[in-house]
DNA sequence: CTCTAATCGAGACGGTACGTCGCGTCTTACG
DNA sequence: CGTAAGACGCGACGTACCGTCTCGATTAGAG
């Protein structure tokens, strides 16, 4: 609606190295900037300074700040979502959660950035949107509580654990975060209920 | 940091007519905004068209539409948190829950526009700290849950309900609501659990 | 063209003493500010503070700062081209022209404001408008010169003079500067000349 | 002292040939509009609109309208001054004169508009100013007037005499100026003098 | 190993919104 | 009941980024 053309190249199957080195620079610097403060405070310029780039270079790999972070949101989100969804299976959630958890754990710095940074708001909408996408066939585990209220209050209450835990400078060990998981997420909307 | 002297009066104290329906025509016309995009594609110029005011009036009002927003918002949480406040003591959750329930449906439209518009993020943020501020000194509930999580879940939890709830067409009653919310995020915080 | 009308009484017959009082406290403030700056970074609300008056008060006795200059300006400058006239006349343009420069001597601080002050450019105008005006009339002196050239230069190299005159530390007498005057800036528009 | 950083550019080295034509396109669109009206009555945005380009794009070249009046008057206020120096030497300054009045009429648009237009009053000053400057090392060419006055008085005299010149909807012919100039000018100034 | 095309840097440019300032009009409340 | 105080609409200011668009310079990888 707002732009014309634009003479971006399509870079998804480029060869050519300089394309690879770029990209993981912009990625980095633009990681680091969201450490810092929130994603409408950064400017195009400062990515590409950071990354040693030019400032037309970003636009011929991402068409704003905004699709970069959430390309990068995205395929991150995927990986948790695809863990995270036995949780709700009737198996075995407590183990489903620990994976989960330590998963995170592995990826600290990036989750932190993430989840604690200036990207916050934007990964929380997205994750509420690809969960809600992936659970949309789900029939409901109660009648009493639509799906999609549970689908939403399990995802909320794991970003906001999740990123409670990650601004910790002494986090409690993921063995206890997975209980406070399952007690207070899980458990009260997949478990069955007395009230 | 950023600006030099403000020539922006105290209105605070004013008695002004004017100043009063300036004051509330700037709030509606921010507020209907909010309702059809979020708050950083809305900008000062739009609210002041909207208002039928001069554009340098509105910073005579209010420094920026951010400060506005949180003026706004921080005034209805106060409310809303002195109502949600009994809900985690002893005597009688169910209770004050459906109170809160019922004072949010009564002003539904400027809930509504608050939690599902496009100031949703700024005031679930301003409600967390708000939250945890209040709750600062309270002790711990549970040994196995810091209570700084607790806040942080029901905080959420509650908003997140609370905006799935003000998004429905055919919004389920009242008393079901506080069902939910009794069995999703004020139990599994504040009861005794059984793993 | 731009303006419609104005609340602005006719306080030329005004015999309220208020009205002199704040008419004559205008004119001092404003003359005071002039010394310090030229006229277009004098704000009316520097006037009207320096004056201890509101500030739409100046809007009732002077529709904007340039008529108000425009105001002292012509009656000063009629005082003066009074006394310049007979400079130009046949008689003795060595006496009027010491006349002159005593009047101007001893109005010094005025003046000096209005040469050597933010009104110069203004007041030169007005000044060669007045004097082609009044010189209007006039038949020319010389065959080689046009009557109008002769009052432009008059004029002109008057306000030069004068300027850099009151601008001296220490000034050359009263005497010298007549001397100088009639030298550089009369005798060679009135009198013959051989080439 | 008013401004923080500008983001401006050194352009004085630039090759690039947009540079030229915008640089080009702002100072034919601005002449143009000091023919009409005073410069405080021109807004950059004005300017910007008739040179076709950018508002913005003002300021990558002139960081207002003030310097950019400037720089057009700087230059060429010292062309005519270096053609004007001789006159006040001893050799032959009818001579002299001829030329420079020659030069003024070569570019009369161009002079017009900056002694007739509304940068009449930033030029003048802008001239004495150099001129006083270049005189500045001069010896008093007479004991009974201190060289300044000379400077000053040549030199705005000969503004006053090129600006009614260039008003003439019939000019006199340059050999009749130039006979006025010296009478009238600098034979009043250089020449020994018979009280 | 060359050379040709892809990629990049540098930055000029037209825009849009910002927040500030002063103007001149108009309204209110006070004395 | 008139006047000061000041709220207001207006429009220009100068700044900051935006995203588009040339330009050459560099460099990879195909011939």
């Amino acid at each position: 609606m707002k732009h014309g053309k634009i003479y971006r190249s399509d870079y998804s199957t480029a060869t050519d190295a300089r394309v690879h080195q770029t990209r993981a620079a912009i990625r980095k610097a633009f990681l680091q900037l969201l450490d810092q403060k929130p994603l409408d405070q950064i400017t195009i310029r400062e990515i590409a300074s950071a990354a040693s780039i030019g400032y037309t270079t970003f636009f011929r790999h991402h068409p704003s700040k905004e699709e970069l972070l959430n390309e990068i949101a995205a395929s991150e989100i995927k990986h948790l979502i695809e863990l995270a969804m036995p949780v709700l299976g009737p198996i075995d959630s407590r183990e489903a959660t620990l994976t989960m958890c330590r998963y995170v754990a592995e990826h600290r710095a990036l989750w932190s950035t993430l989840l604690t940074g200036g990207a916050a708001n934007v990964l929380r909408e997205e994750f509420i949107r690809l969960s809600l996408q992936v659970a949309a066939s789900w029939e409901s585990t109660n009648e009493w509580l639509p799906a999609e209220v549970g689908v939403i209050l399990v995802t909320s209450g794991t970003i906001e654990l999740l990123a409670w835990w990650l601004k910790q400078k002494d986090p409690i060990p993921v063995e206890k975060l997975a209980i406070i998981f399952d007690r207070t997420i899980i458990s009260p909307v997949i478990n069955q209920q007395r009230s």
